[in-house]
DNA sequence: TAGATATTTAGAATACTATCTAATTATCAT
DNA sequence: ATGATAATTAGATAGTATTCTAAATATCTA
């Protein structure tokens, strides 16, 4: 997935709102857009952004496309951290 | 200091970079800057950055300037984390 | 099949970021 | 004071990101 792709995808408060959206479960693209002031074809652009740093996925659930947290991203973004600060010798 | 500051300091792959070489203590510009394929006025701009997240501090020496990592910042940084996952309630 | 709803894709505009060169400020040493 | 060294600031440019509108695709229902 990549380092780069990751911390880029964390870096916009957009992308880090549907993070949080979706710790309480799966959401549908158009119940995550609801919450935000901009538009689908933009919320897609994130939503793709978050795919491609491996933090979410999606899944078609008929007309609707359902999106859901990949917690095990989780594990490797807190080494990432504790890489910059010392706390380990791994990259 | 501000989340998205935060993060936006961390996106770059140049600024981890610096980062990780103030892990193993304080460097002055000047030292910091030999070991980029850039100017100096270009790692300036990296430095007020993370200067502004709050991850590093500077402090003149002489003609040097001595820049040098706030850990202090680790835990604010992880708590992000773990808020976007989900594994606490903070923010 | 036709229409309605949900979402994505394509292309363009605007704003932001990283980088450069040149000029400036600050400190040291003679 | 003068010149040398260290670092920053200012202004410009090229590349990237965010967002929009309009068009396209996919699925459901009648």
């Amino acid at each position: 997935m990549g380092n780069q792709e990751l911390f880029k995808a964390l870096a916009d408060p957009t992308r880090r709102d549907v993070l949080r959206m979706l710790r309480g479960g799966s959401r549908t693209a158009g119940e995550l857009a609801e919450a935000f002031p901009m538009t689908r074809a933009s919320l897609t652009h994130h939503f793709n952004v978050l795919k491609s740093a491996g933090l979410v996925r999606s899944e078609r659930r008929g007309q609707h496309q359902l999106y859901s947290l990949n917690t095990s991203v989780f594990e490797e973004a807190a080494n990432l951290l504790m890489d910059l600060f010392g706390r380990n010798g791994k990259d």
